[in-house]
DNA sequence: GATCTATTTTGATTTAAATCAAAACAGAGT
DNA sequence: ACTCTGTTTTGATTTAAATCAAAATAGATC
């Protein structure tokens, strides 16, 4: 991303992204509480974050997949705020928190970079906001089409997916019971919006999708 | 907050921090769609920022108080996203982001303060989802002990203040009706946990106004 | 102080989503 | 192929919040 860098600057940049880890489905990358050092870019592969609520109940608070960067929000308190759960078998690297800093200081457009990620970070965050005033369907349409975006983005079919996370995964996400997210897939298939096979997903008419949401964002 | 500067830094740092505006209440600090140049740091007074949806809605997206920062999420594009408007007669210091990476570049500490600042940012936001799985009483009462908290921190009294905004306003950022937060303030004041009024607040029973959200962020 | 407007409260009714319950289905492992 | 478990769908009912409506209150302006 950041051009022109000689050979040290190089040499810098490799050292701070050459901490590869697997990571299998099902395994944590970070939880709560944990001290935070390092964020996660996401190589391959996709994540879940979560919080635990003192009830027991789980409350999801994003998917993360391939070029997302995580532990962001650890950065606050140098402690993760939440857990990080693998939904299928995926890869990240590693970035020491302070290498980061450091090299930025020698690399300007990474710093920037660095920063863009992180506004870009709060601009998702506050999209969700968006979802309160959206009925269940709405909500469901704003949620594949903020997907399919991300596919896009990545060279995937923008109106043809699998979904990695449970009904009750994007309940929880979008402020939903899992039965109201059955229910409303079941109202965007027999609408025509989408094709709905358990966890696959076709976009049949992403235009009158996007109308469905009312508006808002798909990033 | 970063310490032991010498004499070029201070005057770099002041320079950064010199320009100050006046921005009367009902005045826009700046809108979405402009140009963004620079970050703005609450003096003194108090802002929302908000979103004007296709059909007219105003969303609104966060309340803003001294000390806090304002434009983060215009890094991302250069652009910014929201509207900002005073909702009392405020102060602000602008920040242009340019000459904040530069002095960054010589300051790290000052630096590191900013991820933190936008960090703490993410958190604020992530915790906003958390009101997706609770009801109108809960989420009023989060968010009048996320106000108490900050009010406490900037000196003043935790139990005893005035809202700047008004019912919808209130509702439009926790997802609710208007007529549904005055219930809800009713409700809460029924059962002892608060004294409501119009817009003056007294928490009397912070700790069962606590449990009262479940559990969740305060900040 | 009186008037006008915007805001807030409260009530009655409707509606969307949660809840309760059960059946259908899919995937993993044997 | 069969069983077990976790997930998804669908239906019936309840509940919380939205909506519709009107009165009460507060603030601003003259």
């Amino acid at each position: 991303m950041p051009v022109g860098l000689d050979e040290q600057e190089i040499k810098a940049l490799d050292h701070l992204l050459n901490q590869r880890h697997r990571i299998r489905r099902g395994e944590h990358l970070h939880r709560a509480g944990l001290d935070f050092h390092s964020l996660y870019a996401v190589r391959s592969g996709f994540f879940k974050t979560y919080v635990l609520q003192e009830d027991g109940r789980e409350q999801v608070t994003g998917f993360h997949m391939t070029g997302e960067v995580l532990g962001l929000d650890a950065i606050s308190t140098d402690m993760h705020t939440c857990n990080a759960v693998a939904l299928e078998d995926s890869e990240v690297c590693e970035i020491p928190f302070v290498k980061l800093e450091e090299i930025g200081r020698a690399i300007p457009s990474l710093m920037h970079h660095f920063h863009k990620i992180m506004s870009r970070e709060i601009v998702h965050d506050r999209g969700m906001l968006l979802l309160g005033g959206m009925k269940a369907g709405e909500r469901l349409a704003t949620f594949l089409l903020n997907l399919s975006y991300r596919f896009a983005k990545r060279g995937y079919s923008p109106s043809d997916f699998n979904l990695r996370m449970t009904r009750e995964e994007i309940g929880s996400y979008l402020g939903l019971k899992l039965e109201t997210v059955s229910r409303a897939l079941s109202r965007l298939q027999e609408d025509g919006l989408i094709d709905v096979n358990s966890k696959h997903i076709r976009l049949t008419d992403i235009g009158r999708l996007r109308r469905q949401t009312g508006n808002s964002f798909c990033e």
